[in-house]
DNA sequence: TAATAATACTAAACCGATTTAGCGAAGTTT
DNA sequence: AAACTTCGCTAAATCGGTTTAGTATTATTA
């Protein structure tokens, strides 16, 4: 069996007590023919010995239990004095393991997608495997072939953010807040009745009860049920979700613009609240901006709670109180996953949902309400 | 010559005329064998081929001008019928190409390298590259490293964001905002003494003359780069640099906390004056509560400009006005000078720099100086 | 009609590793 | 002394393509 792509460095790099004798020494002649790259064969010539026996010693195979260490030592030592390393394309085709892992995202410059790629790589680098990236951008065709291509470029495994999934595919798949049960695929999605839970408390702990909301946009997979896990927790606290309080993002800007407009319209119904809830930071930065231009102060008037904890939320005036995804382990975990799914032959045929736990941080945009105030009306 | 590592759809894809014969006819057959993957072999046994005219059909080959349409079509058809993709590994073995390109970066999901990597990718994929991520966090042995590990991956070029460069290595590379002028890589940064004319010409214009700056820490590559083109800047508009108004960044956290000290520091000075420009977004933004905190407005009593332009910037109240780097743009000007130096053979021994333009970005956290108004001090 | 050219392909080498089967020599056992 | 092991190593197949040189057949030209 194939061990590790990184060859672990036995003992140091560092200069080998090789007497620098000038001339015409087969090493000399070895190293300074630099017109081709090194390769298994020249090397296995420079040691007077086989490819084979290269290979097998180079890769620590039991086969290689008969050779002495002696010999062990010479190819070892060779190998580090002509700076061989392995082709890993031709490796890969002989073993049939790319050790690469493809991830397709919405874009990776999005703050999303980009903090979930730093925990696939965090556990994808410590197992010495490298991977892919395909940014779709919501075009149908890409999320299409994306798929495909980076199969054909032999990933032994794909991961989907934020990403709808249809086809099946003979290789091990795992989403993180997928869109659409696929067959087979494992999905990594946050555990939105916690979440909602978790602001919720918060704000009643201080005394919230007339809570304001603002709905994701229709088309995101995620507001259906996070609307409906923010109802339950609603109920359970008894806390009243009242309609003329609730309005919902439109569009498809990334920018707190939408929540901007929203939170006017919230504004015009002149019904009291003293906590708002956004359905993400963004519109969360866009409802502070609203309320203060109306006059509000924030959080001594309107509390404001956002979703995901992105970067920018910690840098608001005020920092912004957020449920935080975790963003950074859902991706660590998938890619621990698909891993898991590469090695083990398990049957992948069944659907798995694994759940992660939200965290709630708090800043200073929220605060306990002072019954004695005047709020948002 | 090889052309295209992803080849061109030729007409529809959608279900061919195949009358759906059950049975046992040699399509049939083919199409069920399931057990084994579809390759250029099994295609051309299906076909009566040899496996050489199917590669040559399938690559257009002028070899192949000779072979009549009416098989190449038989070719292509079965291709499709048979969902026949190339292996890539093969295939990058045998032409020593594989179409994949490396990047290097402090940190993929921090916002700056995040940004270089969606023009990177814009280009790259594009041409039918792909390129994989490695992101050294600073440590020393993983900057050493992964240029060798990718490079033993076989990728055709690196991409070096933000990232110390020391090492020879016999690929293409072109550094983004690279520290260190190594041996023939190629340096795209940005002008500086425009991005410092910009920012200062538009205080100016707007009546500032008194400002304060914020310099980078003493570590940061850019920080005396730039220094040197505010003081050049400064001195061509007349505006006078007081000591008494320059602090300096300390310390290597990314939080908008080290530009809210330093700012206390300005304010203890009680020195006048009516704008700042600081070294980045991060500590414009911590600059922006400090001076809040000791009852400035902003920007009706000081004007604020930041540097860089990160997503934050723009969902600030007020909106930060700042230099924006065209991080996308100096990433798929990397992409392209990297193809480019793959593709042509070109002398690569010459280091070359590629300035960039920064663009300045005028949001609310500016506005003109009222000379009756009172200003910070 | 023989020589030449064009047509329609294919055999086989090759890319650079891994891996299985096996070979000759030396040592051990019976 | 013959048989059997163990030792130390290698030949050759293989992964799945690409590409060069060439071959057999038919068509064209001199």
């Amino acid at each position: 069996m194939y061990t590790s792509p990184v060859p672990k460095k036995k003992g140091k790099e560092g200069p080998q007590t090789l007497k620098n004798l000038p001339g015409d020494s087969p090493l000399n002649r070895a190293l300074s023919s630099q017109d081709q790259p090194m390769s298994q064969k020249r090397l296995a010539d420079h040691l007077g010995l086989s490819p084979a026996t290269v290979s097998l010693v180079l890769n620590n195979s039991p086969v290689a239990d008969a050779i002495p260490q002696e010999t062990k030592d010479r190819v070892f030592a060779a190998a580090r004095e002509l700076n061989y390393r392995p082709n890993f394309v031709a490796r890969s085709l002989r073993t049939q393991r790319s050790f690469m892992i493809g991830v397709i995202v919405p874009e990776v410059s999005e703050g999303y997608a980009a903090t979930v790629m730093g925990g696939i790589e965090d556990q994808l680098l410590e197992e010495g495997y490298f991977y892919l990236v395909a940014s779709h951008r919501h075009k149908a065709d890409l999320i299409d072939e994306y798929p495909r291509l980076l199969q054909s470029r032999s990933v032994e495994g794909l991961i989907a953010v934020d990403t709808p999934w249809s086809q099946h595919i003979a290789i091990p798949v795992v989403a993180v807040s997928g869109r659409g049960e696929s067959s087979g695929i494992t999905n990594i999605v946050l555990d939105h009745e916690r979440a909602a839970d978790l602001a919720l408390s918060h704000l009643y702990h201080l005394g919230h009860r007339r809570i304001a909301f603002i709905k994701g946009q229709e088309f995101s997979s995620d507001t259906e049920v996070r609307w409906n896990a923010i109802a339950k927790a609603a109920n359970r606290l008894r806390i009243e979700i009242r309609p003329e309080l609730v309005v919902q993002l439109e569009g498809d800007s990334p920018s707190p613009e939408l929540g901007y407009e929203v939170t006017h319209q919230l504004l015009a119904n002149r019904q009291l609240f003293t906590a708002l809830f956004a359905f993400n930071d963004i519109s969360a930065i866009g409802a502070i901006g609203a309320l203060r231009e109306s006059g509000h102060r924030i959080p001594e008037d309107v509390s404001v709670v956002g979703f995901d904890d992105i970067q920018s939320a910690a840098f608001q005036n005020p920092g912004l109180t957020t449920v935080r995804q975790p963003l950074r382990r859902m991706g660590r975990l998938a890619a621990e996953t698909v891993l898991r799914n590469i090695t083990s032959a398990a049957p992948r045929d069944a659907s798995r949902r694994i759940m992660m736990e939200p965290e709630f941080i708090v800043r200073a945009s929220t605060c306990a309400v002072a019954s004695a105030r005047k709020s948002a009306r």
